[in-house]
DNA sequence: AGCACGCCGACT
DNA sequence: GTCGGCGTGCTC
């Protein structure tokens, strides 16, 4: 097994295969399958992943593999076929997918540098080089092509004076300490001590210390515990009493914190009932998937957290998955509570660094639970007893880049290898997972009672419409107004939501009606008060907010659409005497603000917690009695299939924040279209109806879950070009696929144009196409040429979940 | 993706 | 003549 086959970390289709190289005679049996190791390719050396060992190969000029970059495989068996079957299903490259699998600390590094031939004498060397080099025996490619010129440094390489060094490195190292430790017994040491002369008070004091510790201290914590200054160490150092080591040491995210243990809580009927199957399928070893469906404050954490208890007895792991945006530090309390520093958490907070070490106690073996968002489903685990999807409804899920994945896809594959079950909850779940289940697929598991027998909150429905016609143009109801003073005087809390950050969302010239877009992008400009500037959230384009219309040059320029900050204006204007806490993407971007504005609002230091999509979930304080949402209709008119389906589950969630304790809950939603099932639905908190009325509008339509779809988005700076080109690749799939299945194209894409591209697409939909796959990458491969030179962008996306 | 190689026009 | 532009093809 002198051969390996290596995937190389270069992202093109002609590339997407294994490589053969020969593994030197030293490394042979160092070398496995899963390692990351650095390769010769072409006049580069690059970071590549071994797929697997053979004798003999049919390429007949093999180079050698250069060095392992792991001392163990980062990926394991399982992993690695994960990975192909991740790259079939998503038609993504194989590097993509194991990229995917193991933390951005492990991507490689790339450095191109220049160096001094060690045989060229500098002084004969030509002056220009000289003056590059500047007395140093390295300077990096970027710099030596400023201050020179390409072929110049092309010819003195080729004479043999400077030589190009590729260098590939890890994104992060581990993280060491320096630790001192005894070199001697402690009789020795005693006697050490006892030879010393009598004036050397510090060094004795140290040596005290090692009489009574055995292992090795961290350099930080003798000194501070001792309080001398590092000579006196080097001076023991020296005498050879003492000696220096690194120890590795895992960054910890939650060092300084104590999580209080929790004892597991009696269930109710509704937990018990759910969770005996998912304890039989455990101790069964059998592959099944649950649906869980509680309504909100049903306790489904608790069913999590004892069928979890249960993996662990039986010496297995669990991966739970939960949304970014409530993998808030109460969820993590809940789990570090109960499983103590069994549980590794990940998430999009931490730092490179820190989920490089979060994932290392994984792959030691060092936790058996891990807590995180979606790429936590790759969690290395050996032995896995239970994979948990929390709010499994949740788009975030889905990856929109490439590998487009599913984490419950993933969660399924890697299941059917452990042999063990998958248990998706949620309040509202997914119409293809509700539909799974009615079709048995999946085992329904309801909880359809709140714990405590808490009733769900009443909720109220405001036509904002007639608001309107009898003059009240403010953004508040006046029945919402009311109850938010009747519950400042109460003293107790209140959520307003509303599912748009930033100020405005478009502005509007009254006179002419013309409407500020971005340069690059088909789509309108959004107002940010604070630096007032209008921004494109595709492109990143910013301009200044305009003071007279650019078309007819009015002053009567209007803000449209009403965003978190501009409600927070509009609150101390009407209600000064009310303290609010605004928790959006803008006010929650720095480390640890998330944490600290819900502590604030937890303590009672605000009565009004104000903030978009992340306040809609997981939160669950007792004091807060009502949730107002004030426009349920932002999300309703997008131009997507599953918009009803979002705006429902979105409208029950936010409901469900209230009322979760002895108080009773009350929900007040705002809209411009009360008669539309998905608003009407959610007031009555009623998923089945809504299940069943939704399923009818996706027959209708043949969509998901009555059909499979996938989408094909082609862009190019020219419109004729993408157009042309979606108008082949249609024609072509349409001749592939059966009489049943549908290819819808070409159409522009819902944004037209972004970034100065046009973008067109070819949506398909079917029931049963085995070989839709193969087709195309057939396509793809088709128009490689032009991918690469033409400037032309294909994206595939299988199952997507946004069709922009 | 990078990088070398090669073929063509513009210039010291 | 040569420098430097970019189109083409290869990387075990």
């Amino acid at each position: 097994m002198n051969i390996a086959s290596i995937v190389v970390d270069v992202p093109a289709r002609q590339i997407d295969k294994p490589f053969d190289y020969l593994i030197p005679d030293h490394l042979i049996g160092v070398i496995q399958p899963g390692m990351r190791v650095i390769v010769p390719f072409g006049p580069r050396k690059i970071q590549g992943f071994v797929t697997g060992l053979k004798e003999t190969s049919d390429y007949k000029q093999l180079k050698a593999l250069i060095e392992p970059m792991d001392l163990t495989p980062v990926l394991n068996n399982e992993l690695l076929a994960l990975g192909d079957w991740l790259t079939e299903t998503t038609l993504c490259y194989k590097i993509s997918a194991y990229q995917v699998m193991i933390p951005p600390a492990l991507k490689a590094k790339y450095e191109k540098k220049l160096k001094l031939s060690s045989t060229a004498n500098l002084e004969e060397l030509p002056f220009d080089i000289q003056s590059i080099f500047n007395n140093q025996d390295t300077v990096s490619w970027e710099e030596a092509v400023k201050l020179s010129s390409l072929s110049f440094l092309q010819k003195e390489a080729a004479e043999g004076n400077i030589e190009i060094q590729y260098i590939v490195k890890d994104r992060v190292k581990k993280k060491k300490l320096k630790a001192i430790y005894s070199l001697l017994s402690k009789e020795q040491l005693s006697f050490e001590k006892e030879n010393l002369p009598a004036h050397v008070v510090k060094q004795k004091k140290v040596i005290d210390f090692f009489l009574h510790s055995d292992s090795p201290v961290e350099m930080r914590e003798l000194l501070s515990a001792l309080g001398v200054t590092t000579s006196v160490i080097k001076g023991l150092i020296q005498k050879k009493i003492l000696a220096e080591m690194e120890i590795e040491v895992y960054r910890d995210p939650y060092e300084d914190r104590n999580f209080t243990r929790t004892e597991p809580l009696p269930l109710t009927e509704d937990q018990e009932n759910s969770i005996r199957p998912i304890l039989a399928s455990i101790e069964e070893n059998k592959n099944e998937t649950f649906l869980l469906y509680g309504v909100t404050g049903s306790g489904k954490t608790e069913v999590y957290l004892q069928s979890i208890q249960k993996v662990l007895q039986d010496g297995k792991e669990a991966i739970v998955l939960v949304p970014e945006i409530s993998l808030t530090p109460q969820m993590v309390r809940r789990f570090k509570g109960r499983f103590g520093d069994q549980v590794a958490v990940l998430h999009s907070g931490l730092s490179v660094g820190e989920k490089y070490d979060e994932w290392r106690k994984i792959q030691r073996q060092e936790v058996k639970v891990v807590v995180g968002a979606r790429s936590a489903i790759f969690a290395p685990f050996q032995n896995l007893g239970i994979i948990i999807i929390d709010e499994e409804h949740e788009t975030s899920y889905k990856q929109e880049e490439n590998p487009k994945y599913h984490a419950r896809d993933v969660a399924i594959q890697r299941s059917i290898k452990h042999n063990c079950p998958v248990v998706l909850g949620s309040a509202t779940p997914s119409l293809d997972s509700y539909a799974r289940a009615q079709k048995g697929v999946y085992k329904l598991l309801a909880m359809p009672k709140r714990m405590n027998n808490q009733s769900l909150p009443a909720v109220e429905i405001i036509d904002m419409r007639e608001e309107l016609r009898d003059g009240n143009r403010s953004m508040f109801s006046r029945t919402l107004l009311e109850k938010i003073k009747d519950r400042l005087e109460k003293k107790e809390q209140i959520v307003l939501f509303l599912n748009k950050r930033g100020h405005s969302s478009f502005v509007m010239c009254r006179d002419c009606g013309y409407v500020v877009n971005c340069h690059n992008c088909d789509i309108s400009l959004t107002y940010h008060r604070f630096n007032q500037l209008m921004k494109c959230h595709y492109c990143g384009y910013e301009a200044a907010a305009p003071k007279h219309c650019p078309e007819c040059n009015s002053e009567h320029i209007r803000y449209f659409g009403t965003g978190t900050q501009k409600v927070e204006e509009e609150l101390s204007k009407i209600l000064p005497e009310a303290k609010v806490i605004r928790m959006d993407v803008d006010t929650t971007s720095r480390k640890g603000s998330h944490e600290k504005l819900l502590d604030q609002f937890q303590e009672g230091q605000a009565d009004i917690l104000l903030g978009t999509q992340m306040i809609a979930k997981g939160l669950d304080f007792p004091n807060i009695t009502l949730v107002g949402v004030l426009s349920a209709d932002t999300m309703l008119h997008l131009p997507d299939f599953r918009s009803s389906e979002k705006t429902f589950q979105l409208l029950t969630q936010v409901s469900g924040r209230a009322g979760r304790h002895e108080l009773e809950g009350e929900v007040v939603i705002q809209t411009y279209t009360p008669e539309h099932y998905s608003v009407e639905l959610a007031g009555e908190q009623d998923y089945r109806k809504f299940y069943a009325q939704e399923m009818i509008v996706r027959k209708i339509h043949k969509y998901p879950p009555f059909y499979y779809i996938s989408l094909i988005t082609v862009s190019h700076e020219e419109l004729l070009k993408a157009v042309s080109v979606t108008e082949k690749i249609t024609a072509y799939i349409q001749s592939k696929l059966s009489k049943d299945s549908i290819c819808l194209g070409p159409v522009a894409s819902p944004i037209p144009r972004i970034n100065n591209r046009y973008r067109y697409q070819c949506l398909i939909k079917y029931k049963r196409e085995p070989e839709l796959n193969k087709s195309l990458k057939k396509m793809l491969d088709n128009y490689q040429q032009e991918i690469i030179s033409g400037g032309l962008q294909i994206s595939v996306d299988v199952n997507p979940f946004i069709l922009m």
